[in-house]
DNA sequence: CGCGCATCTGACAACGTTGTCCAGGCTCTA
DNA sequence: TAGAGCCTGGACAACGTTGTCAGATGCGCG
């Protein structure tokens, strides 16, 4: 559970009920400061007018009201008109809450992604934003950082939300705590990486086909010795990125020297050490494949330093990457595209066919931009 | 699985409980595909059990239940054990929408901007998310689109979801639709940009100071002729860039040229067109002050392909921008920071102190990197 | 041994909405 | 003009939780 650390107190003492008499005091000596939160008379939501105070206002009975803001038939244009008057005066807006415990859908959807402010993750938020919006839901979502618990802690809040789906970007490779959530009816879809140890729709890039097409591009344009910086292996997408790379080396006929890998590469000054290692010394690479965006900015950086040509190929695009001389060559991975695409397989499960869990995986695009059509330097 | 002893009282008018047998009967009958909604037995939330059936399989009072879930003190540790064990063994989370309604409080808070897949809002949203954490709150979030009425919609929909407080990047520039919700209690912060007809908090970078700071900076460096490439005037961060421009071009004692100025470059093929229009012709520009991070991107690439060399300072700074050749200079603003700011000026307002509506502006700096250090080319 | 008190527990109402169902008034037809 | 049927409107319960309050239990002390 989310705890607060302040005195913002979500879980808020009911005010004691005051009469009409004593509010009209209170309002004049109340000073404004206090005023916000414990505004009176009438229900918790400050001073916010029910159905019920429509309905009074308007003449009507409560369920007519309803019907009114639901656009239901059955109601003549002259009542509609006199609802419509009283809605209006009040400034009456339906409670949601209310209606989602009634209703039981709540017509919202949870995102859990990694790092919202990461520019791969934008666009595929965007993307999940947009499909929610096209069947009418919103989208709530929370950043894991990358860990775990967080995502589980996350993930709950957001079933005890009772939203009604849930897309995932694991940070975690357990994910049985989803279960009973699922058992329930939280449809679910896993993005970007698989689910771990459950059985769920997920919906990835070709990781592994990427990383290989990547690499073997560089030994197309003659390189043997290829470094390759990824992060930690225990991340689905790195793992599968570094398998691509062996593969390809094993295609082309070449043992890998260990010393040509750099794994939990996290962050910047790491990876820059693997990178002025793998450059230097006897033999050093001519080549180096990046296993993520975030690790090719810090690569660009250090050969922008470096005397010798190096070719590069990242995964993932990034901005700009055409401008760069020499322009960055890339894997590019569609952040929309998976996104969408995890949405819709969300949103139909949610209307009602009860799929088999699948593993959709879109496809990857070279890019070539010059950086990794350099040959090899001596 | 219901336990054998538990039985429901007399005033329960809950549909009566299938027993084991028949609910696997069920299951084997009813096809998949009917399943995920309608299962049964029990309520409308899948099979989601309640605390009423925690309650019964403990053998213990709903309010105990409560109290359990709640960390509520005056139980004893042997009823807590039987109430968590009955909330494991049934996969029991409590239903939030529930509690919200009881309560008055939601514990989330509404996001309304313009697009999350601009990096500029990436950062942003993920720092207001970050405060929401520590006080305990979810985030949901929305895009605009610049589209005034999806502006309006959303932030209905989040207050009619109960949103304890809102936080807007305005597009639109009529808030008064926002006046009832503010009334009923609705905490509101504007970003970025200010609200318009209505008296709120609102945090903004010094969009003004900052734009003719950078100016000053190109005409520092002897430039005369300065182009201007901005959005809509109508957007006031735009206009406010403007404004800036105009201020240091006077300052400077220069008169602007009409034709040095691009207003309402919306997208890239506009941009474009500015761009090479003023850097052609008699007198052309010798300098370009881009007015976002999406004008900046285009001018580069257009000053890429350009033979005279053009100084540039852009506003919002960009990835990379130290990599390309030459960097770029850049009025930056801080993001995150305008995104703390207006969340923790909400949780203040939600604290229950009703401050005055503020105005807080944040600073922006300049950075050198080459691109406006460049002189005049003739 | 009985009384009072503290501690623990549970029945009940309420939060604001929607689904069900029935009443009353209307129109239409025989 | 009576009866059938339709249309509109409203009373009421229910959704799952929490606040209130009173009842039950056990214990210490007179």
């Amino acid at each position: 559970m989310l705890d607060a650390t302040s005195s913002y107190k979500p879980t808020d003492r009911a005010p004691p009920p005051v009469d009409e008499s004593d509010e009209r005091q209170d309002r004049r000596i109340v000073p404004e400061t206090t005023r916000r939160a414990d505004r009176l008379p009438g229900n918790r939501y400050g001073n916010r007018p029910t159905m019920k105070d429509v309905a009074a206002r308007a003449g009507v009975g409560l369920k007519t009201v309803s019907r009114v803001v639901n656009g239901e038939p059955g109601v003549t244009p002259d009542t509609e008109r006199r609802v419509q008057e009283a809605i209006e005066a009040l400034g009456f807006r339906r409670n949601d809450s209310a209606r989602v415990l009634r209703k039981g859908r709540t017509a919202s959807i949870g995102l859990v992604l990694e790092d919202l402010a990461d520019p791969f993750y934008g666009p595929l938020s965007r993307a999940v934003e947009e499909v929610a919006r096209a069947h009418g839901a919103l989208l709530i979502n929370g950043s894991s950082a990358e860990d775990p618990e967080r995502e589980q802690e996350l993930a709950l809040a957001l079933c005890a939300r009772r939203v009604d789906g849930l897309v995932v970007i694991p940070a975690g490779d357990d994910h049985r705590y989803l279960e009973p959530e699922i058992r329930a009816g939280v449809a679910t879809v896993f993005v970007d990486r698989p689910a771990g140890r459950i059985d769920a729709d997920v919906v990835l890039s070709d990781n592994y086909g990427g990383a290989r097409d990547g690499v073997a591009h560089l030994l197309a344009h003659g390189h043997r010795r290829i470094g390759f910086i990824g992060d930690m292996p225990r991340i689905h997408t790195a793992a599968e990125r570094l398998r691509g790379y062996r593969a390809a080396m094993e295609d082309a006929g070449i043992t890998v020297d260990e010393r040509w890998m750099s794994l939990g590469a996290t962050n910047p000054q790491r990876v820059r050490r693997a990178a002025e290692e793998m450059l230097s010394g006897t033999d050093p690479v001519t080549a180096i494949f990046a296993g993520n965006n975030r690790v090719t900015v810090t690569v660009i950086r250090v050969l922008a330093e470096h005397s010798r040509p190096v070719a590069l190929v990242g995964f993932d695009d990034i901005e700009l990457a055409d401008l760069l001389q020499p322009g960055v060559t890339v894997v590019a991975q569609d952040a929309a595209a998976l996104g969408r695409t995890a949405a819709e397989r969300l949103f139909r499960q949610l209307e009602g066919t009860l799929l088999a869990p699948e593993r959709i995986e879109l496809p990857t695009r070279l890019i070539t931009r010059g950086s990794g059509e350099l040959p090899p330097a001596v």
